[in-house]
DNA sequence: AGGATAGTTCGGCGCTCGCCGAAATGTGGC
DNA sequence: GCCACATTTCGGCGAGCGCCGAACTATCCT
């Protein structure tokens, strides 16, 4: 027994995630944003008192973290490493034996666009990162990416000022593998400030319950015109 | 009840892996070879019986592929996917509150050098995607990687031809993340081959009963003349 | 102060699941 | 055929843990 290194820790951390109220309550975190426990309580499907011991435990095993304010909690994903756990479990998840696809109304939107911990995945993410990689902004090799000097002008023209945030030990360009697509789209630093861009401008707005988001009007025509992307 | 996505799938992955003698199973097979059911019930610290039941789950859910030659049953990780979903658990792990550094003999020897999965790991997975770097023979911004012309040349003369490998659609150089060093080494196709042809060229042998490896004499001059490495 | 809301702690119920002993199956060697 | 060895199946025990009802604390509002 014992055997010496991680086996231990690491089956308290798969353990942790493994249970399936915990695991709903971390996927609700998994678009960046802190929320309250009466709200994980929601997403968890249990009751209050029960989400109180499942984030206590979460919390102790520094996979989540949490704020005070006034007479709420707010809790949020520890580290983006927890993210990417999150990510990479789905992705083995989704991989395994040919599944029912459940292809609901909200299953679709999750399809089309949605958040992953602070960027974009789905099909959006996806035609984001063919685009940059097609004009030659950013280059990707196979699931590996860096920004080109013409990639960086044109990001600064969209609103994106990559040196000066450059700061922090954080990848800059990281891809994360897409579940629901088997393909990668773009993660790290610069899929965090796609993301908030498009925020910013107004293309994408967040949807209620759900990692998906919606596309506005002025989106549609706006990932037209600077990226060339048209989803149907 | 029912969260329609994979939120119910997810946990049930994480559930495999949170349990610790299925822990210990799959971290023994993360060094890329099928072992016996009989071996894996040692690693497990487990009987054989209650070994027989976890390894029929792991298999029902894909997690682990198991080939049948005479008398023995051989078992390996099913995909690539699994030897990443376990590596961003023992990141989140490792990463967690101060643990005690276990700094046993054997605990120096892991991180000295090891083989995650298929490829390098440890201080010397770290240097020699150092060495590549710092000579232009692969590109890596900040977490992910491209092999240049330059690189491919020197690769093709230390013995790897990259061309012929691109099959398949495995990445063909992907970054790791690793849990003891916290930086990252080179894993994908890359990866592999280069560990592979360290283990041709006699550099490094595997040793008994641990992902950790050792480096020969001839490793010592062959690391230190081809990529400029000397590990104290 | 009193009531409403957010969150936690306590106690006990029930079920799941990991564990092993014993016995069964399957395979190879002689 | 017979024995040795690898692995699985069965049955039952026991512990861990997720769950909720009820009671308690903390904060905001009026």
């Amino acid at each position: 027994m014992t055997n010496i290194a991680s086996g231990n820790t690491l089956a308290a951390v798969a353990s942790l995630i493994g249970d399936v109220a915990r695991a709903n309550i971390l996927s609700a975190l998994m678009d960046g944003r802190a929320l309250t426990a009466g709200e994980l309580a929601w997403h968890a499907g249990v009751s209050a008192q029960t989400t109180s011991g499942h984030l206590a435990k979460l919390t102790d095993a520094d996979l989540i973290a949490v704020e005070k304010q006034g007479r709420h909690r707010y809790f949020r994903l520890a580290t983006p490493d927890v993210a990417q756990a999150m990510e990479a479990l789905m992705t083995v998840a989704a991989s395994g034996p040919k599944r029912h696809r459940p292809t609901g109304p909200k299953d679709t939107a999750m399809r089309t666009a949605r958040t992953c911990y602070d960027h974009l995945a789905g099909k959006l993410g996806i035609a984001i990162a063919d685009a940059l990689m097609s004009k030659g902004h950013v280059v990707i090799s196979d699931g590996a990416g860096a920004v080109t000097r013409k990639g960086s002008a044109f990001l600064r023209e969209f609103g994106i000022d990559l040196a000066n945030d450059m700061k922090g030990n954080r990848p800059l360009c990281r891809t994360c593998l897409d579940w629901s697509e088997r393909r990668s789209h773009l993660a790290g630093q610069l899929g965090a400030a796609l993301c908030t861009r498009c925020f910013d401008l107004g293309w994408i707005k967040r949807t209620k319950d759900s990692r998906a988001v919606a596309i506005t009007r002025s989106g549609q025509s706006g990932f037209a015109k600077t990226f060339g992307i048209s989803l149907s």
